[in-house]
RNA sequence: GCGACCGUGGCGGAACUGGUAGACGCGCCAGCCUUAGGAGCUGGUGGGGCAACCCGUGGGGGUUCGAGUCCCUCCGGUCGCACCA
C-alpha cells in the first residue's frame, strides 16, 4: 500500500488559490445567473496595521456562509471593497507624514494580500475603493440627486467640534461627548453645515424595521435611536402675549407645571428676559456657550440657570408661573422649551429643588414617594381630571386645552438630521459652487467628478475652514450658471455616505457612465444576505436605509430597503477588552496562518464561540481543528485508495451520516459554525471508531467541510477521483427517515430523578416501553412496592414515574 | 440612571417547544510506541464517597411529576443610549 502523502497546508492552499484564480471560479456571470445570490459583507477601512483578527472572524463567517449557498446550487456574488476615505486614514497619514494618497493604495495591497491569503470566495473583478474617483463621482451624484430633490440643505448649526481634529462630528461619532477617534472633549462651535433631511424620513424608517428579517439587537438599536416619542406641544403665554411652545409626552402633569424653562440659545430668551435680569442671563448665556459639550451633556445632580424675571400663564390652572433658562433643557430636541413638572420629572425635581421653586404633586401612586416618574398613577389636584388613571388623562386633557387652541398633539423623534459636511481634505469634496448672483449652484453631472486637488499641504487648521480653501487654483470657479466668479464648497462630505450605497456598486463597476446598471440592479439587489459588526447599527446601516428610500423615491431603484435580511456577527475580543491599537492587543492573523495554514485557522476561529456572540481569542486549541483536519486527511486518502465500497455500511453508520448532514446544514443555515464543526468531529470519530470510512461516507463529509476548510475540501475532493471544483458538486441530501432511525435511550426517572437509562428502538410504543421499565431492577428497588401514582411519559426520551 | 444581552467543569463552549447537564475541543492523568518528543495511538477526566448513593448550571425564593431553560428577587459582567422633556 502506498502512503499517504503528508497534509501540507501551504503548499496545498497557494495550489487551490492560484487555480480558483485561473479557473475564475469565485466569479459568476453576473448577467446570465440563474439562481442570483448576494452575499454582502461589510467592506472594511484599510488601516496601516492590516487586516486583523476581527476582521478576518468577520469575514470568514460570511465567507462559509457563501460558499454554503453555492453547494446549495446559487450564483453567489461575494465582492469585496474598501472604505478608504475619512479621518483614520487622515489622521494617520498626517501623523506618519505621508499623504494620503500614497498611504492607501499601499494598505489596500496588504489588505488584498491577506484576503487572498485566507481564502475568501471574492469576485475580484468587481473590487472597488470609495477613494477611486470612478466610485466618488457617483457619491457626489447622490448627493447633487438629493440636493435637487430638497433633500440636503445647508444651516448654521452648532456642531461638535473636536479641538485635536479640528473638524465637526456627527453626534454619532461623540461618544461619552468626546471625539470617537482621539478622546477629547468635543466643543461647541457655530458653523454653515450641508445636512441631509433624515428625520422627514424617520417615521418610515421607524415602520420598515418590522418588515426586516434583522438581528433583533440591531433592530433594537436603530429603534431606540430613532426614539419616537407621542406627546403634545402646551402653549403657554406670557402677560405681554407672547407665545412659548414646549413640548411634552405627560401632559397629564400640566397640573403640575411650576415653572417654564427656555435652552439658553432659545430665540425668546433675549425678548423675555426682564431688564433687571439682563446682566445675568447673558453672563450665563455666554458661561452655556464656551462649555464644551461634555459638561454640557452628561447629566448630574448639580444643575445650574437663571430666572428670567418673567412669567408665563400655565394654560390647565390658569396660574403665572416664573419663566428660566437652564442648559439641562436641549435646544435640538423639541421647541428647545419645556414645562417643568418637579414632582414628577427627575430633572425638574433636582433645579426645584436646588433653586427653591414650588414642587406640586399631580400624580398619586401607591409607595412612591416624589419624584413619581411613572405614567401608572391616578391624578390629584387637577381640577376635573382628578381620579383618572394617568394615561386616560393625557388624551383628556390635550382634548381640553385643544378646544381652546392651547394644545396640539405631536410626534417627536430623537433622530436629527444627518451633517454630512466635514472640514477636511481626504474625502469626496461636496459639488457645489457658490455664485454671488445665483447662490448655491450643483456642479453640472456632466462635469462631475470634482476631484480632489492632489495637494501637499492638507492639515486641517482651526478656522473651521477646509484646507481646501487654500488652493486658489482649485478654489476659484465659474458659476456654472451665470458663468460669473464662484467658489467651490471646500467641505467633503462623510465616509458614512460613501459605504451608503456601495452594495449598489459592486455588481456594476465596470458601467463609467452610470451608478449602476439598471439591469444588474434588478438582477441582484436588493442583497441577499448581510453580514456585519453591531457598531454600524445605527450609523451605516441606517444611513444606507434612508439613501435607499431617498433613490427609490425618486426612481432611481426598485426597493426601498437595501438589506432585507441582516446578521450581526458578534466581537472578538482579547483579554476581554476590544481590540485597539492604543491598547496594544491587536491580533493580525498573518503568522496564525503561515503556521498552521488557513483552513485550520478559519475553522479555528469559527470554533471559539457563537459566531453570532463572538468571543476572547486565544490560540490554545488551535490544534485541535489541525489535529481533526489530519483525521479527515487520512480517512480519506485510505478510503481513496481502498477497493471501491469498502468497508461496507452499516445502519448505524448511516443513521449517523444523516443525522450529522441534518445538523450541519441547519447549523450553517442558521450560521452556528461552532456546533456544525463539532457535528464533524463526531462524525469522524464515529468513523474511526469504525475503523475506516469509504468513499460513500466521506464524499458528504468533504463536501460539508468545503465551506470552512476550502482548499483542503477541494484538494480532498481531487482525492476522491473528481477533476472538477468541488464548489461544482451539490450539498448532500438527508434522508428523514434514516436520520430519526435506529435505536434511542432513555432517560427513566422515579419521582423526578434520574434512576436508570434504557436502550430501545426509536419510536416503542409506550406500553412497551413502560413494560421494560417496571420490570428494571434499579427501577423496582426505587419504587419498592408502593403503588404507581402516575407515569409521565415522553416519547423516545424519557419515562418518569410517580409513586 | 434607562434599555438589551449574559452568568454552566481547570478553560472555550454544548443542551430542540421545560424532559438523561457538561456534546465537541483544549488542558490534565494513566498506559502504549519511541534514543527522544511541544508527534501519534488507547483509556480516563464536574465535586464528594470504598460503595450503594449524595451534591451540582452566580445567591435566595417560587411554579411543575420534572427547571440550566419559566416567574420573583438579589449579586456580578458585557454592550448600547445617556439632562431627548
Amino acid at each position: 500500500m502506498r502512503d499517504t502523502p503528508s497534509y501540507d497546508p501551504a503548499a496545498l492552499e497557494a495550489k487551490w488559490q492560484a487555480r480558483w484564480a485561473e479557473r475564475h471560479t469565485n466569479e459568476p456571470d453576473l448577467d446570465r445567473a440563474a439562481r442570483p445570490f448576494y452575499n454582502l459583507m461589510m467592506f472594511p477601512y484599510p488601516s496601516a496595521e492590516g487586516l486583523h483578527v476581527g476582521n478576518m472572524f468577520a469575514f470568514t463567517g460570511a465567507d462559509i456562509y457563501g460558499r454554503f449557498k453555492r453547494l446549495q446550487g446559487f450564483d453567489v456574488f461575494e465582492p469585496m471593497g474598501f472604505d478608504a476615505f475619512g479621518i483614520h486614514s487622515e489622521n494617520y497619514a498626517l501623523s506618519i507624514g505621508t499623504h494620503p494618497a500614497k498611504l492607501i493604495p499601499q494598505n489596500i495591497e496588504t489588505f488584498r494580500r491577506q484576503l487572498r491569503r485566507f481564502g475568501g470566495m471574492f469576485d475580484w473583478r468587481h473590487e472597488l475603493s470609495t477613494t477611486d474617483p470612478a466610485y466618488y463621482k457617483w457619491t457626489q451624484w447622490l448627493f447633487l440627486q438629493l440636493f435637487k430633490a430638497g433633500l440636503a440643505y445647508k444651516k448654521r448649526a452648532a456642531v461638535n467640534w473636536c479641538p485635536k481634529d479640528k473638524t465637526v462630528l456627527a453626534n454619532e461619532q461623540v461618544i461619552d461627548g468626546r471625539c470617537e477617534r482621539c478622546g477629547t472633549p468635543v466643543e461647541q462651535r457655530f458653523l454653515d453645515q450641508w445636512f441631509f433631511r433624515i428625520t422627514y424620513f424617520a417615521e418610515r424608517l421607524l415602520q420598515n424595521l418590522d418588515l426586516l428579517d434583522w438581528s433583533s439587537s440591531t433592530v433594537l438599536l436603530q429603534r431606540n435611536w430613532i426614539g419616537r416619542s407621542e406627546g403634545a406641544e402646551l402653549l403657554f403665554e406670557t402677560p405681554g402675549g407672547r407665545k412659548i411652545t414646549v413640548f411634552t409626552t405627560r401632559p397629564d402633569t400640566v397640573f403640575g407645571a411650576t415653572y417654564l424653562v427656555l435652552a439658553p440659545e432659545h430665540p425668546l430668551v433675549e425678548e423675555l428676559t426682564a431688564v433687571e435680569q439682563r446682566p445675568a442671563v447673558k453672563a450665563y448665556q455666554r458661561e452655556v456657550q464656551s462649555k464644551d459639550v461634555v459638561s454640557r451633556r452628561v447629566g448630574d445632580k448639580t444643575k445650574s440657570g437663571v430666572f428670567l424675571g418673567s412669567y408665563a400663564r400655565n394654560p390647565a390652572t390658569g396660574e403665572a408661573i416664573p419663566i428660566w433658562t437652564a442648559d439641562y433643557v436641549l435646544m435640538d430636541y423639541g421647541t428647545g422649551a419645556i414645562m417643568a413638572v418637579p414632582a414628577h420629572d427627575k430633572r425638574d425635581f433636582e433645579f426645584a429643588t436646588q433653586f427653591k421653586l414650588p414642587i406640586r404633586q399631580v400624580i398619586q401612586l401607591e409607595g412612591e414617594s416624589l419624584p413619581i416618574v411613572s405614567d401608572d398613577g391616578v391624578l390629584m389636584n387637577s381640577g376635573a381630571f382628578d381620579g383618572l388613571p394617568g394615561r386616560e388623562a393625557a388624551g383628556r386633557i390635550v382634548a381640553w386645552l385643544e378646544e381652546r387652541g392651547l394644545a396640539t398633539p405631536r410626534v417627536q423623534y430623537r433622530l436629527h438630521d444627518w451633517c454630512i459636511s466635514r472640514q477636511r481634505y481626504w474625502g469626496p469634496p461636496i459639488p457645489i459652487i457658490y455664485c454671488e448672483k445665483c447662490g448655491a449652484v450643483a456642479v453640472p453631472e456632466k462635469d462631475l467628478p470634482v476631484e480632489l486637488p492632489p495637494i501637499e499641504d492638507f492639515r486641517p487648521d482651526d478656522t473651521g475652514v477646509s484646507p481646501l480653501a487654500r488652493h486658489e487654483e482649485w478654489y476659484f470657479v465659474k458659476c456654472p450658471q451665470c458663468g460669473g466668479q464662484g467658489r467651490r464648497e471646500t467641505d467633503v462630505s462623510d465616509t458614512f455616505l460613501d459605504s451608503s450605497w456601495y452594495h449598489l456598486r459592486y455588481p456594476s463597476t465596470e458601467f463609467h457612465d452610470r451608478p449602476f446598471d439598471q439591469a444588474r440592479t434588478k438582477k441582484w439587489l436588493p442583497v441577499t444576505s448581510y453580514i456585519g459588526g453591531n457598531e454600524h447599527a445605527v450609523l451605516h446601516l441606517l444611513y444606507s436605509r434612508f439613501i435607499t428610500m431617498v433613490l427609490h423615491e425618486l426612481g432611481h431603484v426598485h426597493f426601498d430597503t437595501p438589506f432585507p435580511k441582516f446578521r450581526a456577527h458578534g466581537l472578538i475580543v482579547k483579554d476581554g477588552a476590544k481590540m485597539s491599537k492604543s491598547r496594544g492587543n491587536v491580533v493580525i492573523p498573518d503568522a496564525y496562518i503561515k503556521q498552521w495554514g488557513a483552513d485550520t485557522f478559519r475553522m479555528y476561529l469559527m470554533f471559539l464561540g457563537p459566531f453570532q456572540e463572538g468571543g476572547d481569542f486565544r490560540d490554545e486549541g488551535i490544534v485541535g481543528i489541525r489535529r481533526f483536519l489530519d483525521k479527515v486527511w487520512t480517512l480519506v486518502h485510505e478510503a481513496a485508495l481502498s477497493p471501491a465500497g469498502s468497508p461496507g455500511n452499516t445502519p448505524s453508520v448511516e443513521h449517523k451520516l444523516h443525522r450529522t448532514i441534518r445538523k450541519v446544514t441547519a447549523d450553517t443555515e442558521g450560521l452556528q459554525y461552532n456546533t456544525a464543526i463539532a457535528a464533524m468531529m463526531e462524525y469522524v470519530n464515529a468513523l474511526r471508531e469504525r475503523g475506516a470510512g469509504n468513499r460513500e461516507l466521506l464524499e458528504p463529509l468533504v463536501v460539508m467541510l468545503a465551506p470552512y476548510a476550502p482548499h483542503v475540501a477541494e484538494e480532498l475532493w481531487e482525492v476522491l477521483g473528481h477533476d472538477t471544483s468541488v464548489f461544482q458538486a451539490r450539498w448532500p441530501a438527508y434522508d428523514e427517515r434514516l436520520a430519526s432511525a435506529g435505536d434511542v435511550e432513555i432517560a427513566v426517572q422515579v419521582n423526578g430523578k434520574l434512576r436508570s437509562r434504557l436502550t430501545v428502538p426509536r419510536g416503542m410504543a409506550e406500553k412497551d416501553v413502560v413494560a421494560r421499565v417496571l420490570a428494571d431492577e434499579a427501577v423496582k428497588k426505587f419504587v419498592d412496592g408502593q403503588p404507581v401514582k402516575k407515569v409521565i411519559y415522553v416519547q423516545d426520551r424519557l419515562v418518569n414515574l410517580v409513586v
